[in-house]
DNA sequence: ACCTCATATTGACAGTGGCAAGATGAAGAC
DNA sequence: GTCTTCATCTTGCCACTGTCAATATGAGGT
């Protein structure tokens, strides 16, 4: 029989073998993650989402930790990408790449809170995982060498206050516990992140 | 008949009426809530606890939500106690005050990670509810007051510097993600901490 | 003595994650 | 070509969860 007809514009045919379920499943579970929430997660509606029954994502993930643990190394990736994306709109001077840094950091957490509370509030992904550990590191280093290249030195305690700055900020305004920030226009906004984040880096 | 007879050394004995569940039922959540975190919580795993039918906390609270509301009300008066015994250690120095509280906000974290997290990062607790409601806000207030203490207006923009700096610290201390800092010693540690915390504030 | 009603139990339901057994079909061996 | 192999996916089951309805209990007021 020819499967593949010349006008054959709907790859999505039920085939029993799905081909490429393990990026489909990471695709329903991020969009899962985003509507519903970390502690509402489910398994089985990822699989439902994914149109695969609800024991096919053990195949490809193990568990349920499995596949969040792959979700949460995607999300250090976008973390660190968001940071980045921040980074390339300031100038280039040490202590304005910092700030472009928090404003990146805080912008993660606003858009995708969700994914944010996976990768730095939650239990349940495998941190020692090599994937996902690797993440964690990178993003880690990626504000160390910030703060050295302002500082000179890699201080731990001047890493760490940055780092706590921005993920204090961050957290904050992902649990949308910041009112009296919440409420100002954008441009205010990022301009009192602006200024809170400069404190934390000396001089 | 006496129930109570003069040598009844055991009020536990096995009687249809609790008398006192609410309580204990509370008691017994927040003993779970340590020892199985947030998101392995279970209703059932409570009332077995407390020695009691798997609905007879619904009587009481509703549902989990409720359950957890209660809790978190509680987690809030004792966030503010913690932020206070710091305090009281502490000199009368508004800078030494707020350098105080945030360590007391970052030990409630890392002593009871698991309330923390269900007062700061969780969605599943009702922020509406009065008695919730009532200790969100008096811990911003008491930060709040703190900083006024130390610039005389009481700008949103310095109180959310101290809170965010102070927060991040302590989210990130629960969430054992501060290796550099975690590994020191208890005075290095509480060292460290201060001279983070004072570059919140301005001056 | 009786009644009332908050308090607690039992039993059911749909939903969940994980496991075991089986069905499917793609890729390689002959 | 046929046959075999084996990763992939499904079905069916289990224990567990939260919530609801129906029922049992007993303390306090009349």
């Amino acid at each position: 029989m020819e499967t593949d007809s010349p006008l054959c514009a709907v790859p999505e045919k039920p085939r029993y073998h799905h081909g490429a379920l393990h990026d489909a499943l990471l695709e329903a579970a991020e969009a899962e993650l985003a509507e519903t929430g970390l502690e509402a997660f489910s398994l089985r509606r990822v699989a439902r989402r994914a149109g695969v029954s609800h024991a096919a994502p053990a195949h490809h993930f193990g568990d349920v930790g499995g596949l969040l643990t792959a979700l949460a190394a995607e999300g250090f990736r976008q973390f660190i990408a968001a940071m980045t994306a921040q980074q390339a709109r300031a100038s280039q001077d040490p202590q304005a790449q910092i700030v472009a840094a928090g404003l990146g950091y805080i912008a993660f957490a606003t858009e995708r809170p969700a994914l944010f509370r996976l990768i730095f509030s939650s239990d349940r992904p495998d941190f020692g995982a090599p994937d996902l550990a690797a993440g964690s590191t990178q993003a880690y280093e990626h504000l160390s060498r910030l703060v050295g290249a302002r500082t000179g030195g890699e201080d731990p305690v001047d890493i760490a206050a940055v780092w706590a700055m921005a993920h204090g900020l961050a957290d904050l305004m992902a649990a949308g516990r910041m009112h009296a920030i919440q409420h100002l226009a954008p441009a205010d906004r990022d301009r009192a992140f602006s200024g809170i984040m400069a404190r934390a880096i000396p001089g």
